[in-house]
RNA sequence: GGCCCCAUCGUCUAUCGGCUAGGAUAACAGGUUUUCAUCCUGUAGAGCGGGGUUCGAUUCCCCGUGGGGUCACCA
């Protein structure tokens, strides 16, 4: 790649502050994060907040949070500043506005007066004539005119001078050459009438001058970039390398990841329990494979091998199935001391606190996300609803009476109340009386815990103590 | 609809003209286990269709089909 050779690696991460940050966008976070360490190379922050009407408050400070949250930092952003900031675009007004006047100077761009309604007006007619919706270049002839109604008041927006029937060509690491006609290209907006710039004004200029060496975004902007790639040419700059990653499809293969169909902010996945060491892993394997098809690696192993050519070309799956063994897998990594610590938020208030260190080596392995704890642990508190139809499932009434008498009567004698106790305190009962084994341990676990699937049941009755233990085997009586 | 992108097991992928098409996950079956989970073993499961190019195409080209993206003074 002789482009690359005397480049150094800059890549950016641009959202707007609208909202909380996808996971398409963490995911896309990631790749231009890891290629720029990979080369030693800088990751940069930047903020586009262009659009005042859909800005959300706070916006900016959660994108930055959750980030971090994610385990991931960048080089140069708002908060750390850098060589080419500021990293806030609506702090940068005044460059856009000069490359905009810059561009109408050169006779690159022009004014226009047009209004919205005028605007609106103009695609309706195109859609009935069911021709593409475009800017129909009224102002484009009429720069004296418009001028004229500039200077008595009128409002205006600058729009590109897009070439007429010409191949607007670029390279997409992913895909290879990408060619649009430019009559299919818009006459755009660069600079809106509020003086802000539009996105397409924004990025070329911001990539530009913060030296952006590798521009890795969603697929979805592919249709935007040769009004990118015009602009790139109009200001006589040294395009950047572009890679578009694809999409994430719903988990039901249809359509582009939407709220619509589950949530899908990257806050969101932590919120259900997901590590964000899992989710990164899960980033890096989608649509991308180690040499060797490790799929369980750690961010430097991804560091070592990433790199965005060998990127997928096809939008993917967002496959949970395989989020969650994943996770399932970082969740038995981790050390118990770990695992209490990441597990605090899922604990419910109601939960004893004394009874998490004790409880956490009996579901630690059962866990698949961190909220199963809940559903995991009902049972050790509290009182539980005994099924007495799964009681006597394999055994009749008069038996299961018996077992559970002479269980608690042996239980409720014993001077130590440990797991081996119970266990063999059980034990004997069993062989003594010869019931069946499954049928009778079953039964114990059904009147214990009211579930089939529990951990194993000695540790398990142990810990929901004593006292409740022969509560629920009387209980359990009463419903045979 | 116009434009653009894409196409290997259900899903994510390997293959960079030689394939008995490999792996992972999910599914199913079995083993370990007092249940579940973990762990181990096994089974089933794929090159969208049609034309070329070639000694030979999953791999290259074209057409079709299907899927996706995008068509704002939003990013």
């Amino acid at each position: 790649m002789a482009a690359m050779k005397n480049t150094v690696v800059r890549t950016r991460m641009a959202p707007s502050p609208t909202g909380d940050i996808h996971v398409g966008s963490m995911a896309t976070l990631l790749k231009n994060y890891a290629f720029a360490k990979k080369h030693g190379g800088s990751f940069v922050l930047r903020i586009e907040d262009t659009d005042k009407e859909r800005e959300v408050e706070g916006a900016i400070q959660r994108i930055q949070d959750i980030i971090h949250d994610y385990g991931l930092d960048w080089d140069e952003g708002p908060d750390k500043g850098g060589e080419f900031g500021p990293y806030i675009q609506s702090e940068r007004m005044e460059i856009y506005s000069q490359m905009a006047k810059k561009l109408v100077d050169e006779d690159k761009a022009y004014y226009c007066t047009c209004s919205r309604e005028r605007l609106e007006e103009v695609r309706d007619a195109q859609r009935a004539a069911k021709v593409p919706p475009k800017y129909d270049k009224f102002c484009r002839n009429r720069q004296s005119e418009v001028k004229k109604e500039i200077e008595s008041g009128s409002e205006y927006v600058i729009r590109l001078k897009t070439p007429e029937s010409e191949d607007v060509t670029f390279t997409d690491l992913i895909r290879g050459n990408i060619t649009f006609n430019s009559d299919s290209v818009d006459d755009q907006v660069l600079l809106k009438s509020d003086g802000f710039p539009t996105y397409h004004l924004a990025v070329v200029v911001d990539d530009h001058f913060m030296h952006i060496s590798h521009i890795m975004r969603g697929e979805e902007w592919i249709s935007s970039t040769p009004k990118h790639v015009l602009l790139y040419q109009a200001f006589g700059w040294e395009m950047p390398v572009f890679a578009h990653i694809p999409v994430y499809l719903n988990p039901d293969g249809k359509g582009k990841m939407s709220k619509r169909k589950g949530t899908v902010s990257a806050q969101s996945f932590l919120d259900k329990g997901y590590l964000p060491e899992a989710l990164l892993n899960f980033f890096m394997i989608l649509g991308w494979a180690h040499p060797e098809e490790k799929e369980i690696l750690t961010l430097d192993e991804y560091i070592e091998h990433f790199d965005p050519k060998d990127v997928s070309s096809k939008s993917v799956v967002f496959d949970l199935k395989k989020l969650d063994w994943i996770n399932g897998m970082y969740i038995r990594k981790l050390n118990v001391t770990e695992l209490e610590k990441k597990l605090k938020p899922f604990i419910p208030e109601s939960f004893p606190s004394e009874l998490v260190t004790p409880v956490l080596p009996l579901i630690h392995e059962r866990l698949e996300k961190l909220s199963d704890f809940e559903e995991l642990t009902s049972f050790f508190v509290g009182s539980v609803v005994i099924p007495s139809d799964l009681l006597l499932k394999k055994s009749s009434s008069e038996e299961v009476t018996t077992q559970l008498a002479k269980t608690h009567e042996a239980l409720s004698t014993l001077p130590h109340w440990t797991p081996t106790a119970i266990e063999s305190t059980i034990r004997e009962l069993q062989e003594k009386h010869d019931w069946k084994r499954n049928q009778y341990f079953m039964m114990l676990r059904i009147a214990a815990t009211g579930k089939k699937a529990t951990p194993p049941l000695f540790e398990t009755m142990h810990l929901i103590g004593k006292p409740a233990i022969l509560e629920r085997l009387q209980t359990a009586k009463t419903l045979v």
